[in-house]
DNA sequence: GACCAATTACTGGTCTGACCATTGCACCAC
DNA sequence: GTGGTGCAATGGTCAGACCAGTAATTGGTC
């Protein structure tokens, strides 16, 4: 009875899983993207389901755009995938890299008109939660070694949050922060490597301190100035990087290619 | 039309019917938010409408977050509406209706970029196109009325995004699509008006045409410029209506009060 | 009267098997 | 070849049954 009770996934005959198994099947490779699906009376065999929930199930993959239905001809897996449904820009990454580019180029941008709204309009509060943020990240940026790095790029992004709060513009700071996310989702891996090596870090710190300087003082037209400089900089340290891992994995076929 | 229409939607019985018109009976308030609604079985009578496309329908409003389910209780309406589930930033717009002209702030800053960078990389690919656009919605906009401020809306739009495309910056294109979306879902209705009088129209008119002339020009500044100059004076009618707006709400209640 | 367990009458969740409507293809007459 | 025509497969809908949770009611106990 006890162990009965286990809820085994796979045994689970709710549409939920339904779709969360298709979508899995898709993910494998097992239906590939403009292939026409199973029909439903032997996908209801193969998954051991009821016909009802399982059509259930395919139209949470319908709202979720991964198939598209025809009367008459059959389920087919949509062509772009929508990786997390939360942004349909993801699929991007994978296929060209440069993408992330771009989104530098708009961050930059939205970045620096945050900047800018925050020296302008920002209240003596807004500039005391700038400076507090402000001051956790470099103290622990200062301190001894180890850095954890997960941390630090948590503190450097509640600096950034603060400062386009400051800016109170909520469209602007929900934009930036679905843009982070996004950057974060795609190339954390990237940003960790920049925080782990000393000359980038120290320029981010000054870029930091400048930064903080010229909302605090008021200064839009400056703190604009050093947030454009700011972004600009960590998209060429990213390229830097690519071009170094191209290196090394040109390096690492001519290994495997012996 | 109400009453053809009406009749036409209420013979079909498709799932997707269902949810359109449970969604109505709840904009129209016989649903409230919070309310538990009738059982799938009464509703399945009173929709004329089997079992399974009822409990199709509710999975897709389910899936817009109209309704929460739980077995062996019922389905209860919402209490926050999502007009459009797309963006959690839509209850914004329903507590602080200033969070539009925030909108349009970040709007005027993309499309502004947007215009920038595609008077720059554009390609006379691009250029072909940008003017194709322009000239369908020009002529349109000149042709004899009445105009259909839907297709008009339509055309607007293909303009502007024909313009950001042009920008070759996948990541701005689609942010600028979000916004718009967000925008016309909230205030369709103000929109229309815009174009609706003849000032404004004229006034949208000239300045599409600057744009589209200094962006097929290449000339990047002015370009911006013109975009920045467009938004800027949408936001201010859009100010002025929503005075105008306000004036008649106070005499309308003036008059309720007697 | 206050508390707690069992009962019961709901609710949504799933299953079955049937029929309807559309599609696409093989077949056939021209 | 071209254009119908029929048929088989597909998705869409239906009806009725049973399973599984929920919560109010009931009835017993202290």
């Amino acid at each position: 009875m006890t162990l009965s009770n286990e809820k085994r996934v796979a045994g689970r005959r709710t549409p939920e899983n339904v779709a969360a198994r298709l979508e899995q099947l898709i993910l494998d490779g097992v239906f590939r993207p403009g292939q026409l699906l199973p029909s439903e009376r032997r996908l209801c065999e193969r998954l051991k389901v009821s016909r009802a929930s399982l059509r259930e199930g395919l139209r949470i993959l319908r709202s979720k755009q991964i198939i598209d239905t025809r009367q008459g001809h059959g389920s087919t897996v949509a062509s772009l995938l929508p990786m997390h449904q939360h942004s349909p820009l993801m699929h991007l990454f994978n296929d060209h890299p440069r993408t992330l580019f771009d989104l530098l180029e708009v961050r930059a941008l939205l970045e620096g008109e945050s900047a800018f709204l925050a020296a302008r309009r920002g209240t003596s509060m807004d500039r005391v939660l700038i400076t507090r943020r402000y001051r956790e990240m470099a103290d622990y940026a200062e301190q001894a070694e180890p850095i954890e790095v997960e941390r630090l790029a948590r503190l450097d992004h509640a600096f950034h949050l603060a400062i386009s709060q400051a800016s109170h513009n909520p469209v602007l700071v929900h934009t930036l922060q679905s843009l982070t996310d996004l950057l974060l989702s795609s190339v954390f891996a990237s940003v960790k490597h920049l925080y782990h090596r000393e000359g980038p870090r120290e320029m981010i710190n000054r870029q930091h301190a400048r930064l903080h300087d010229a909302v605090v003082a008021g200064d839009a037209e400056q703190a604009k100035r050093v947030a454009l400089e700011h972004l600009t900089s960590i998209s060429e340290l990213l390229r830097e990087l690519e071009a170094e891992s191209e290196r090394l994995e040109r390096s690492a076929m001519r290994i495997e290619s012996w």
